[in-house]
DNA sequence: GCTTTCATGTCAGGATTTTGACATGGGGGA
DNA sequence: TCCCCCATGTCAAAATCCTGACATGAAAGC
């Protein structure tokens, strides 16, 4: 390659690649690569099984709940409840009995699927968790949680 | 400090707000959210501020080259580059000399602009880093790397 | 009791991104 | 040399997501 990036010694401040965001992008995308991967064997995307991991813990979440735990506006939670409502994973009912908010369930379909993905996106997080030091990974939770709390204010 | 129990004590474990996966899912959602708001009063989108900083760095990156940089596909990093081309922050060369690849290089607006941008971009990741213990800093850097290594393979 | 305010669900439209595909240029191996 | 393989750029189409908007229901304030 001629056109190659010149080697060049650089102070590691300057180097985008070394920052905290970039390396924040990075590892988010490659998180997101393996889980696309492993879900897609499932027929699942990532935010559906997100939505259903928020339910199974979480029974009645509406839709603008799950929307702001799952970090996409409220059409596109609509979406994707659609998606499983379709697929036979939750229900929801036809009318709200309080307030315009419809409480969503998982079916016992919905619960079995769970089931099934679970072990393999466990796997993907076993995989981070094995490349870090042990004592290291406690703390980095609390880091992210630091860090999303300084700039969500 | 302390964090505020939750009502209904669960294992940590089945907490999925809690795990490694989500918890980098919402740090990076912030940033994005707080990047986006920042870079808007200056015209410009997360990808192409990224798409500047890298070209600052090493001039003559290719679309290609970018795209992976960034974690968008070709076609999408094509869009960013043509969108920074008709603001007359970059130039490429109508026709590559070698191969297909044509080397982006900044025009001195576009170092302008990004000098003026940089300023409001740092004080972004000044917010992340002031919300950590110093000393955790580096070590988050280098477990973000292991975090993405592991998951890239 | 009435009004204001807020949150929720939903629709329409557009912007962004990705998937799939194809042609071209260059390098490496037989 | 010739051929295969890979990377790159680009096009078309689809999928995804967001912005803006509106109507409804509930709670809070007067």
């Amino acid at each position: 390659m001629k056109e190659s990036v010149p080697p060049e010694p650089s102070h590691p401040a300057d180097d985008i690649t070394h920052h905290l965001g970039y390396l924040l992008k990075r590892a988010q995308a490659a998180l997101r690569g393996a889980m696309d991967k492993v879900l897609r064997e499932h027929g699942l995307t990532v935010p559906q099984y997100s939505t259903l991991e928020l339910l199974a813990l979480h029974p009645g979440m509406s839709n603008a709940d799950l929307a702001r735990a799952t970090f996409v506006t409220r059409q596109s939670g609509n979406v994707v409840l659609r998606g499983l409502q379709d697929a036979g994973l939750i229900t929801r009912p036809a009318t709200a009995d309080h307030g315009r908010a419809r409480p969503a369930r998982l079916t016992d379909e919905g619960r079995a699927r769970l089931a099934t993905v679970q072990a393999a996106v466990h796997a993907v997080e076993q995989r981070m968790t094995d490349a870090l030091p042990p004592r290291r990974v406690t703390a980095l939770l609390t880091d992210l949680d630091l860090i999303a709390a300084a700039l969500e204010e």
